[in-house]
DNA sequence: GTGAAAGCGCTAACAC
DNA sequence: GTGTTAGCGCTTTCAC
């Protein structure tokens, strides 16, 4: 029977047999052990090539009792922003050996539960946003699965890599007044994530300090159709400037405005948050985020959790829950009204 | 001791044992199996809640011999092409029950080690594009995984599902040719990927249909920066039209312009393909093509694969290789040229 | 209805 | 150097 022929993957004793040798030689030679002639290895690599054996991870992980895998647990894919920050962690993680496995919550109410079986596949897991509740968290914590938190409000003794919302925030409303405008509307619910809720935040304690009343967020889906139709109805007495919970939202706004034959940013000012690729073509303010930088960095810290973990091996307490805020930058585009100078 | 303050993930033993019965009471119990009484159950359940149980993926994988797994390769995440497609990879198979494990290959040298690795934890593996070459597939496809191939050329045997490149590049150059636009120039690399192929394979023959010479594809990195340098370079004699491989290349060839002082569409027009949202936002022509429904076409496909192998295990030969090629549609704006109508 | 035990594919400790 | 063997955590016969 040709090995080209056969339909399942091939097995270690397959391979041993081939090779007139023992599994654990087998094993041994293809892991790299020194303790096997270089002879052996050569016919064990030979006969594993002639079966195209590739070790079955399951039965590797159980005998490791490691996954050598971990886990991304995100609201969504929609948007470039997600992407992004998955793209980040991927490219660390596959740099420290891991195999990275993705899981959208897409809002869902059975959330817990997908998070609760990706925990059985993994060494690790990074958390973004509003997937799952304190609770859900913090039973990962207590079982003692490596967690790192992302974008999201911290938990008690875990890990949490932020960006920076309030305060950039705070200087995003700053330019906004300089240019004059003083009736404000905020399109996103602060409810919805920890990081639309700093935003606003930022943006209420500004106006504040100038006197002037926060506007009532205005609730919206966190996407082009969401910023739109909120924008819509918005428009009929349009505000001086419309501060867009994402870019998203504000390039929704745009569009409305648009639409509406309103100039941008004559009669409506327009600002984001993100700076996708379209804020740029749209000549839209917003605020940049190191989004790849946030996923690398939270692969990073989980790989050195797992590690840390397996060398204390539940010897000493783990390190103290580290936290980190990564900086923002805003940027100044058309959108936000116009720059003499 | 307190359940919460246990360090490792607790196992079927340790729930059998505080229930009071057997590990196989305890699987049956926690998979709805009938063979339970609702009482033995409920204090199955009540232990495993207790000890935040969840089974080790592994174990299970090992025993039913299937990994509930599958992956999906892409060269990469940069831009929002590929994060689309595996938006709709993700969500369709986390439907059918399976999570998604990813690889990036970054065209590094060592993707085809990264990926026989992977395909060791997986039951199916969707492979996009120029990530391995065809022996590897065929490899793969050898040792029975169920594979489908996306944007990318056949390999015998094998599931594949593409978008519409050719003909619709035919039309995009149609419509080019009749705004009057006669000097074209292609940027991007056909030995890239099939599609940028396809998409210039497309052009040259609508061009040669109206006896106009080809132009000499210019080779460029498929991103925002490639396009802009490719372009730079080109706009010191602008020809009619540049038309991009992909959106991200046509919009970096649109900064050039811009930062040129030339006007697009009145001094140089620029076409893309992908329809990104920026492209929405820079009204440039482009091509959409149906990016979440590739994704989730190959989940769906895979997951027939998988199951039907299941099905037949080795006892019939499997069903015949499927093609699909999903229609894309020209979008008209502004940067092809002035639409007098 | 429940338990005992075999076995999934692999690693690693131990024996030779 | 190489082989033997005991698990890793789970599912699933097979007995009772």
């Amino acid at each position: 029977m040709n090995a080209l022929s056969r339909s399942k993957a091939a097995t270690i004793y397959q391979v041993a047999q081939r090779a007139g040798v023992s599994i654990a030689t087998v094993s041994r030679a293809l892991r790299g052990s020194e303790l096997v002639t270089e002879q052996t290895r050569a016919r064990v690599r030979q006969a594993a090539q002639e079966l195209r054996f590739t070790p079955n991870r399951s039965g590797r992980s159980l005998a490791e009792g490691r996954h050598a895998a971990n886990g991304i647990v995100f609201p969504d894919l929609i948007g470039p922003y997600y992407a992004e920050v998955v793209l980040g962690y991927e490219e660390a993680a596959a740099g420290y050996g891991s195999s990275v496995l993705i899981l959208a919550t897409h809002g869902r109410p059975d959330a817990a539960e997908k998070v609760a079986e990706l925990a059985g596949r993994v060494d690790g897991l990074a958390i973004m946003g509003r997937t799952v509740d304190d609770e859900v968290v913090g039973d990962l914590a207590a079982i003692g699965l490596p967690l790192v938190l992302l974008a999201r409000d911290p938990v008690p003794g875990v890990d949490t890599i932020r960006t920076r919302n309030n305060r950039t925030a705070e200087q995003l409303a700053t330019h906004l007044l300089a240019h004059g405008h003083r009736r404000f509307a905020f399109l996103g619910d602060p409810a919805d994530s920890p990081d639309v809720a700093g935003r606003y935040a930022g943006l209420v304690r500004a106006l504040a300090a100038q006197g002037i009343a926060a506007p009532v967020p205005i609730p919206c889906a966190l996407d082009l159709d969401g910023g739109r139709e909120a924008a819509a109805a918005l428009l009929r007495h349009p505000p001086d400037v419309i501060v867009g919970a994402n870019d998203e939202v504000a390039l929704g706004a745009h569009l409305a405005a648009e639409q509406a034959g309103l100039d941008i940013p004559g009669d409506v000012a327009v600002t984001g948050w993100d700076d996708l690729m379209a804020a740029r073509f749209a000549g839209l303010t917003t605020v940049a985020q190191p989004m790849r930088q946030l996923g690398a960095t939270a692969a990073r810290w989980l790989h050195e959790r797992i590690t840390a973990r397996r060398a204390t091996e539940r010897a000493v307490s783990p390190p103290a829950a580290r936290r980190r805020t990564l900086a923002t930058e805003l940027v100044v585009r058309r959108s936000c009204g116009v720059h003499t100078r």
